[in-house]
DNA sequence: GGTACTTTTTACATCGTTGGAACAACGTTG
DNA sequence: CAACGTTGTTCCAACGATGTAAAAAGTACC
């Protein structure tokens, strides 16, 4: 049924490598036999085995991808870029999920075996240095913020400027009783984006308050919706929020609309990721828009590079850019 | 530095069989030798180099999974569903996009040998009959819309009965020009859905108007807007529309929006496919809600019953099972 | 102690491919 | 025409695992 070089080999009347040869662009092969290896290829439509070339070759052709969760847009997106990305290298990505808990994480982390994939690009949200394999099992690249540090390649944009940028786009606007959801001190992008709202703050001659500051286990959309409304029930509700994702903000947005207020004037809501829902929420969400396709192929650049020769030059650091979309919901319409 | 079976039976001073068996749980091994090469096993830290297992095997313990585009939330969500039910019967999963494609599907249909997958679920989009491989090649499951008529196992829900219940919706709440957003004579799943609508109007007594049914090349947010902007603008406008997914509903809901007219006083809107964000949408979108999960399970189902055996039994066809998720969209707040 | 049987281990071939060495054929050259 | 470099082809081993079959070890019984 499987075509093999066997079969083509023995209808072209050659041997194997020949066959092999032909396959493989080398350039020593008569004309005539070429061609007749040509027409017995196609005549019996024959496909290689890639397990077995890869078994030899010591290569698989295969790239893994670690996210929490393929139904974030976020990650949806991103991992669309990826696959294109990894594509034009010839690779195939498998994805894996996590749930974004760490014992998760830290699984598939150790199941990427050298013979499974080549190499894998990991997102990961709750893991801790000491989860990393030691270095030099597979070419590992880290996407998205540098919770913990290891030396491992990683692409990433500056998380702390990016939520400075944001906050102080609120602080122009004249807003003073800023405030920011998704504080998670179990995840490292929280305490970045965190660490970015306190210094525009500062640069702004605000102060820092803690009741501003609305904590979020899962950043999703009902999570957002819950801390808003909590916000905007205390004494001294804010007149803008910095949610640390699109998520949190279109949950915002929600409460905010339900408690029959109005977004921006009184209250303006920034985001961050900028997923494609975000340009169509009413009122359309000013957000964070990190350059993704920039961020997927950057890594995939990382990781070829380490497969293909150099396993020794030190972690790199790559930043990717990002821009400040304004949108309705902080300038209104 | 890669650990084989070899190295860990020398370590361990039995045979290389010996310790594969132990491995793969074979019974008549004598607990002392057993002990021993457990030791090994994990003093070394041995992996099973998979791809020579799959080439001895004849198996890969990959799935394919060919969708248009993992941004968009409805592939996003089911490739994550249908990941974790993989993933329960030890499969992981290879992600394709075509964008949509007829030539990019064709491709991917074609690139996918026995040698790479055990077999694939295809989310066709433009595919034709013609397209489909000689059966037989590797198991394939389709998903979503039965287009084109090929003896290939399918899942899907009821399209017809689907669509016809979200206008019959609409209708009962007394709406009489129920305009739809979608049509797109090079998707099947657009005439499927279309008979839908066509069977509601007529269950209501409403006559049939082309005039009323927008085209959509791609099933996005900005064509939705397009199309519910040039509706609206027409004569005798909507006070109601079906879109043929939710984002074509969350597009016509901004442009709605956008002449400051009210969802549902002025125009009632029902999507399809209960996307994550349809549920926070402003207002909050009624929408077809087809059961993902088992969608997925039964997929992962089928195909896992044609890599174990079955390769004869005639193709089936499963419908999953869909509800009428009623929101603000229709019944207002 | 010899026979028959069961349990345990091993050697070997094999999956489909490619790298390397060996070999064959060819035209040039001295 | 022998020696030689160049080109083209074949043979063999190897990648890491497992199935098969046969060898070895152990047990039971007469």
């Amino acid at each position: 049924m499987t075509v093999t070089l066997k079969d083509v080999a023995t209808l072209a009347g050659v041997s194997v490598k020949t066959v092999s040869n032909v396959v493989n662009g080398y350039a020593f092969v008569k004309p005539e036999n070429r061609r007749r290896v040509e027409e017995a290829l196609a005549a019996t439509g024959y496909r290689p085995n890639v397990g077995a070339r890869n078994l030899r070759r010591g290569r698989t052709g295969f790239l893994a991808l670690m996210v929490p969760e393929l139904s974030i847009p976020y990650f949806g997106e991103l991992a669309g870029l990826v696959i294109t990305a990894a594509q034009k290298r010839g690779w195939s990505v498998l994805i894996e999920q996590t749930q974004g808990t760490r014992s998760r994480e830290r699984e598939t982390l150790f199941s990427l075996g050298p013979h499974l994939v080549d190499g894998a690009l990991v997102h990961p949200e709750a893991l801790e240095a000491a989860d990393f394999p030691s270095p030099g099992e597979i070419p590992l690249v880290m996407l998205g913020e540098h919770a913990v540090d290891v030396p491992i390649d990683h692409v990433a944009i500056d998380n702390v400027l990016a939520a400075q940028t944001a906050v102080s786009h609120l602080a122009s606007l004249g807003r003073t009783r800023i405030a920011a959801i998704g504080r998670n001190p179990a995840r490292g992008t929280s305490s970045l984006r965190l660490a970015g709202y306190r210094e525009a703050l500062f640069l702004a001659g605000l102060s820092y308050s803690d009741a501003l500051v609305a904590p979020a286990e899962k950043w999703h959309r009902s999570v957002g919706a819950a801390a808003m409304r909590s916000l905007l029930a205390s004494d001294s509700p804010p007149d803008a929020v910095f949610c640390f994702n699109d998520l949190l903000a279109i949950g915002a947005l929600r409460a905010v609309a339900e408690l029959g207020l109005r977004v921006p004037e009184d209250v303006a809501i920034v985001g961050f990721d900028n997923n494609e829902e975000s340009a169509f929420s009413l009122p359309a969400l000013t957000t964070i828009a990190p350059d993704k396709t920039a961020l997927a192929e950057a890594a995939i650049d990382l990781v070829h590079r380490r497969i293909t020769g150099d396993k020794t030059s030190p972690a790199q650091d790559i930043q990717t850019p990002f821009a400040l979309e304004i949108r309705e919901s902080t300038k209104g319409r």
